[in-house]
Order: structure tokens, then sequence, then C-alpha cells
RNA sequence: GGGGGUGUAGCUCAGUUGGUUAGAGCGUCGGCCUGUCACGCCGAAGGUCGCGGGUUCGAGUCCCGUCACUCCCGCCA
């Protein structure tokens, strides 16, 4: 027999009964009943219960095992009788019997629990990363994250993408965010910086003639953490493409992604054909350039409706720049002073002076009605009151439209209001929720508040992976920290209208072919069409207030690349972990990560970062200057 | 760099208006228990109330500072 095991702790079925067997694994729970004992023993592949009878000679030995010890069993398969099977294991209909126990290892008592779900405080669970992830759902997330990687580079291999692994020591690329930076032994002074992504590599691999590219790449930022942004570094799946438009690049990635998300989703509804927003629509409609399209909700410009109306605010707003624009957030079923006041107070929480709202709701007499109605104990007195009320409503019906209520409604009149109820399609008990300003500075503001109503009225489907690119983001922006024009994304993406646009036109109208791909909010990707000439490329830069010494100092390889036949070309990188979030259904991505950083970027188990040594230092010819605390 | 929240037993948390010896559940340890699977019952140990200062006859509680954790803004595809 092998020396740790036979059958793994998840193995053993019905079929089993009567064979003598051998499991190695941790003692995930023990139940002592005095004259009888459980064990539960763990693997990866499941768990076993082990019994064990005072005339074991093992019983000694078994009654001092504790939590998360090692041990190695042997014993006998035996059928539970019908009333002890328990089926929520697979194992469950067989146990075995304790013939022989030895200790493979011990445990210190534990600093936080494998058994169970607790909520243990991140720094402990951090530093004890090896104990955490024995736990189920951790154990189980890991898991899955490797199947789905597993099934992307199966997926990318099957659609003819070729995998090619780029450099780590390199140097800084232009993403715009902070490099992690490497000292070079060999050259005193310099450095190497960690790719923020394999950008001008996989451009690179193009112009090599390679065709089809992906990885499953790691990339490092030196930013700062969010609870969805691993501080330092995380994995994309980098892919790019010779000889394509983004139509192509849309119709590769497609299907990769929906099948992925239908094979690991958990048979949520996965988006059939992914619609493609403009960036200016979605702020428009969604007020942010990453929406979660499970929400219903979008807004609606209704600036006409004020202009010059008894509601003074709005109307002198729009009066004084010409730009204002009165956006509409209808909420459906959202229609009652309560909710209208708190998300008043939640944008004042936001630092805003308020948010206008007008609700609809049929004449008194209905409303005295229907408030009892939902207020009554008495059974009789309710059903009277309902009758009351359904017939009240059939009158009020026949009679007009319910009436807007609260003071955006009484200072713009009956007749505006019905006009804004109109364009938004509301009714009885709706509501709609007002801002205004200039589009640029009250997006945010309008996408939060979208995304609010949506939630706290339930009315986010919560079955679905709603997809969607979004496409035609602007080329350049304005920077008002620099006071200049500066590009809004990627350097490299090729303007839409090639150098004529970049001649004709300002360049805040052009756009570029440069787009994301969002599921339900999450900004799982960017990517682009790539700038492949070098003559279109030294225009961008120019506009954007770079000097083509700048260009050839930063870029000079890229550059000198695109100048010796270089393909169309162009690519994205969704990121590996924010998919493994939303398939895992987490919201923190230290729940998909193995061995994740905390907040601050520090990996509590391994303790990095940490100092070195001064010869380590000297061979690096560097000093320290550390801040004075 | 900035803002919010949290900090009391190993863990989750309670702790009244500032007032006697700071509590509960889980976990740990000991005892009892032959069908449990979140086993049950009895008992015990376990506390610098994050840290420092202040107000007060008296501070877990009030004030100031500081640190840690966490979420967010800045930043970052």
């Amino acid at each position: 027999m092998h020396a740790y095991r036979s059958h793994t702790c998840g193995a053993l079925r019905k079929e089993d009964v009567g064979k003598s067997v051998r499991l190695s694994g941790w003692v995930h729970r023990v139940r002592d009943h005095g004259g009888l004992l459980f064990i539960d023993l763990r693997d990866h592949y499941g768990l076993t219960q082990i019994v064990v009878d005072p005339a074991s000679p093992a019983f000694k030995r078994a009654e001092k095992v504790k939590p998360e010890w090692v041990i190695r069993v042997d014993g006998e398969v035996v059928a539970r009788s019908a009333e002890t099977i328990n089926p929520n294991l697979p194992t469950g209909e067989v146990e075995v019997r304790l013939k022989e126990l030895e200790i493979l290892s011990e445990a210190k008592e534990l600093p936080l629990p494998v058994f169970g779900e607790p909520d243990y405080p991140e720094e402990t669970r951090l530093k004890y990363r090896f104990l955490d992830l024995r736990r189920d759902s951790l154990h189980a997330n890991i898991m899955k994250r490797q199947a789905i990687i597993w099934s992307l580079r199966h997926r990318m291999r099957e659609d003819g993408f070729f995998e090619f692994q780029t450099p780590i020591l390199t140097a800084s690329s232009p993403e715009g965010a902070r490099d992690y930076l490497v000292p070079s032994r060999v050259h005193p002074g310099k450095f190497y910086a960690l790719p923020q992504a394999p950008q001008q590599f996989k451009q690179l691999i193009m112009i090599a003639g390679f065709d089809r590219y992906f990885q499953i790449a790691p990339c490092f930022r030196d930013e700062d953490a969010r609870a969805d942004r691993s501080p330092g570094e995380f994995y994309q799946l980098d892919i790019e493409m010779s000889f394509v438009t983004q139509d192509d690049v849309f119709d590769a990635v497609e299907p990769i992604l929906r099948g992925l998300f239908e094979e690991f989703g958990g048979g949520k509804k996965v988006t059939k054909k992914f619609p493609r927003i403009p960036y200016a629509e979605a702020m428009r409609k969604y007020g942010t350039d990453k929406p979660d399209l499970r929400n219903p909700i979008e807004m609606q410009d209704v600036t006409e409706h004020f202009r010059g109306g008894g509601f003074k605010v709005f109307a002198s707003m729009i009066e004084m720049d010409a730009n204002t624009r009165i956006w509409a957030i209808p909420a459906k079923a959202g229609g009652n002073r309560a909710f209208c006041d708190r998300m008043n107070s939640w944008a004042q929480g936001e630092g805003q002076p308020g948010l206008g709202y007008i609700f609809w709701r049929y004449p008194a007499p209905v409303e005295f009605a229907k408030e009892h109605f939902l207020g009554s104990d008495d059974p009789k007195l309710k059903e009277f009151l309902r009758q009351e009320a359904a017939e009240q409503l059939r009158t009020m019906k026949e009679i007009g439209p319910p009436e807007g209520a609260g003071p955006v409604a009484k200072n713009l009149g009956p007749e505006r209001t019905e006009a804004i109820r109109t364009q938004l399609g509301l009714s009885e008990a709706d509501a709609v929720f007002f801002v205004a300003g200039l589009p640029k500075e009250m997006a945010a503001i309008a996408g939060l508040a979208r995304t609010k109503i949506g939630t706290d009225l339930g009315l986010v489907a919560q079955d679905r992976f709603d997809f969607c690119w979004i496409v035609d983001f602007p080329m350049f922006e304005w920077n008002d920290e620099e006071k200049k024009i500066d590009f809004s994304h990627n350097p490299f993406s090729m303007p839409q209208g090639g150098f004529e646009a970049l001649e004709t036109k300002q360049p805040e109208d052009i756009l570029a072919y440069q787009y994301d791909i969002v599921c339900n909010g999450v900004e799982l990707s960017s990517g682009a069409i790539r700038n492949h000439k070098p003559e279109i490329m030294e225009k961008a830069f120019a506009i954007a207030g770079y000097p083509r010494q700048e260009l050839e100092a930063r870029f000079g390889g890229m550059l000198r690349a695109l100048q010796y036949g270089a393909p169309p070309h162009g690519g994205i990188a969704p990121g590996i972990d924010r998919i493994v979030m939303l398939l895992c259904g987490e919201d923190n991505l230290r729940q998909v990560v193995m061995f994740p950083m905390n907040q601050q970027a520090e990996d509590l188990l391994m303790g990095a970062p940490s100092e070195v040594s001064p010869k380590q230092l000297k061979e690096l010819h560097i000093k320290l200057d550390p801040p004075k605390k």
C-alpha cells in the first residue's frame, strides 16, 4: 500500500464498502462523544468521516488529534445506516472505521479557524494566508481562477492566438502610471522598470509578423489600491492582432468572453451581442463610461422644459451658460416623499446642494385610502379600503394623469411637469431626479445617483452578466491642471480620420479607435486600434505638446519599428483578476488572488517590502535618503 | 497626499448619564457523554478597553494628539 493514501478524502462511495483504505489529510473537525469519536478528514478533494470505536487500538491516539493536524488513517469503508447518511457530503453515504492512525504533523493553536466562514481581520488572514487558503470558499475561488485561466488559454489557442512571453525587466512604458524601478548593478545610476503592461512589446510582436498574440501577462503599477484594484501587480489577458479593424477585434474577443462567462457564470444569462455605446452617449445616458446595464435607468435631457420656467434655480443656470444641461434620472416606483427625501440627503452627503425631484401621485382621496389600506391591521377594514382604493384609482385614471408633487413641480407648474412626465414615460408612484450643470462636471454625481436609485429601488437585475463595448473615446482632452491639450487615453491609438482629422479638426473633437469592454458596471478592459504610421503618431504627439525629440527619446524603439513596415494592428487586455472576481461573485480582489498584498502594498506573509543589506545597496550604487518621521 | 468609518478577551460584538469586581457568543483548556456531522452538557482560563496625554474625587465612556486597519477621493485603464 502507498505510504500515505490509497484514496483521496473525496473519493469513497457506497461501491467502496468493504475495502481497506488509507487516507491522509487535515483534521477538519473532531466530534468526541466519549465512547465514540468522529473525525472529519479533509484534503483538496473533499471530506471523509472517520469513526473511531473505543475498541480500536488507535483510539488513544485519535483522542489527541486537534484541528489542522495532518494525519494518516487506515481503516475499512463501511456503509452508513440510513438515518446517519449525510446528504451534504459526496462521501456522505460511507465512513471509514479506524484501524490505525499516524500523526504526520501537528498544528499549534490556530490564529484563525479553517472550519466555517467567520469574519476574520484582514491582517490576520493575510499573515496566515496559507491557513486562509485552506478555507472552503477561498480554496474554491482559487480553483475557479485556475480553471478560468486554463479555459482562456484553451480558447485563445483554438482561435489561432499564440502565447509569447515578454520581458519583465524592461524600460518605462507610456501607460502613465508610476513605475516600479529595479536598479541596475552593471549600469550605475540606471534603472529597469517593471512593465505596466506589455504594450510596446505586443506591438513589436505584430510588427515582427507573428500575426496573433496573447499572454496571461503580469503588469506592475506603483499606484494606490482599491477593493477592485490590487496594489502593485495584477494580470491581464493581453491580446494583439494584425491586419484588423475595430470590428475584427470585437468579433474575436466577444465570443471568448461570452463563452467564458457562460462556462463559469453559474447559469447567469450573458449578453448575446454586446451593444456598442459611443462614449458620449454613455456619459449622457448613464453618467459614466462604465455603465451597469443591469440597471434599466437611462437619463434624458430635459433642459428645454426648464428654460424660462418657474423653477428659477435651473432656469437661471440655463440662461447664464448655454452649455448647461438638465438631466433627468427617472425612478420607477420611487414616487414617495420618503424615498425622494432620502435621495436628497444622500446627495447632500455627497457634497451636492441637493437633488431636485418630482414624484407623481393621484390626488388626496386616493392617497388617503392607500395609506390606510397599507397601514391597517384589521383584515375587514383592509379589504374595504382596498376595494375603495381600487375604485377610486379607476375613477382617477379616467379623470386624468397623476399630479406631480414636490418643490420642483410646484414652481415649474402643471403643464411643464406633465411634459416631463410624458417625455420620460412615467406614471403614478414614479419619480424623477434632476441633475443640473455642465455635463463634464455633473456626470459623476448623475452616474452615482443613477446607480443608487437603481440599487435602492431593487431595479438592478441580479441574474445576468450585461456586457457592452464603449467606443469612440475622444483622442485628446483638455488638461485643466497643466492648461494644455493631452492624450485622454493611450497615445498609441489611431485617431479616427487619420492624419487628415488631426490637421482639420479641433483636438477635442477628434475621436480615437479606442474602446472599453464593460460588464455589470466593471471596466474589464481597454483596447485600441494602434497608430501604425509614424507621421500620424508624430502629428498626434505634436498636438499634445510633445516635440519630436521627446517622442524620439521616450519611444524611439517603437518609432523606429513603425518605419520598417508595420501592419495595421490592434488589441485589448481584459483584466484577469476582475473577470475572476465577477465570476466568483466577490467584490474584493483579495478573495480571488492567491497571495495578495494589503492596501499598503505589503506582503504580510513574506514580509515585503523589506530592507536590504548595506552590501546589496553598495553593489547597486544606491544611498538611501528616507523621509524623517 | 486628503476624507469617512472602525479599534473592548484569540475572533465577533455588548457595555446605560462618567460611578462597585468590564460582559455574552464562538474558539481554547479540563471533565462527562456510543451516531455526530455547527454534536450536546458542566466547569475553567483568558483583558495595558490600540497607544500617549488631558479634564475629573472617579474615564472603556468626555477632550486633544497619535498609530493601526478598512473604504473612498486624488492617482491608476
